[in-house]
DNA sequence: TAACTTACTTGCAAAATGCAAGTGATTTTA
DNA sequence: TAAAATCACTTGCATTTTGCAAGTAAGTTA
């Protein structure tokens, strides 16, 4: 299954088919919030994604080494996924997204909001800071 | 056709109901390299969209705002498509996007790499000028 | 040890995609 | 000026992807 086939050389085509679709970066930006996530921690996100799309979309995503499985400290019934460097280092994308959206969409989360407001102060500052978070 | 449904409140997730599948922003960055283009220059890009997801995906881009009709000056037989502001303000998004797959992607051409390092010597700067560019 | 939770998988219907072949309006060519 | 070519699409149909609902197997809790 999902072995991706290059349509050009254009780097965003080629990023596009790793995660363009229009649940991937949702994933992506789950674990930027939470930092980990469980399966079952994807499945309550508001946007309810279907189960055997969210594992489908787990396996290419860690094919492509975006995010990795880790052993849950507590169960050895429970996954915990996590970015790894190069997914992380989607965030600066991410955060072009949200200011984008906010400057187009008449409505934005309160909480959205003032996290935008943070970025827009230090955006290098801010995406510093919150990489070093994510990763470990 | 093409009536879109909100998944939720998420700016993210509102984006890619417009704009998050695998051919919407490769229409865009042919918009932002040649600033307009007709149906027929979009079907020549390498990717090779298929032509009738090409309208499709023209239509909903008109629909968003994202991209306007315009008036051929020399043929009534052929149609100009551009970027609107909004769609012009994409820009870093598409960035942001050249710059994750310059890190992660070993093979970029070479146009890209040389237009990055500008880039990179003066983000707001660049894009300061490229949408006054783009924006007529 | 039985019920429950967890991370998935399976089967099937519905929707989106991809391909090839039109179509109708304009524009060029003979 | 009539025929051929070009342009922006549309249509029909096969293939692929998505979405929903119902499993399943391993691990945990009561």
């Amino acid at each position: 299954m999902n072995k991706i086939k290059k349509r050009s050389d254009c780097p965003v085509s080629n990023s596009l088919d790793i995660w363009g679709d229009k649940w991937s970066l949702l994933i992506i930006r789950d674990l930027m919030d939470a930092r980990e996530c469980t399966y079952g921690d994807f499945l309550k996100s508001p946007e309810r994604i279907a189960t055997n799309i969210l594992a489908s979309r787990l396996q290419v995503l860690e094919e492509n080494k975006i995010i990795q499985k880790l052993e849950h400290p507590e169960s050895k019934a429970k996954v915990l996924y996590r970015l790894t460097r190069k997914g992380i280092d989607l965030l600066p994308i991410l955060i072009e997204i949200n200011i984008w959206a906010e400057k187009y969409f008449s409505f934005i989360p309160e909480d959205r909001k003032a996290l935008l407001k943070e970025v827009k102060k230090d955006k290098a500052g801010f995406i510093k800071k919150a990489v070093k978070e994510l990763e470990n």
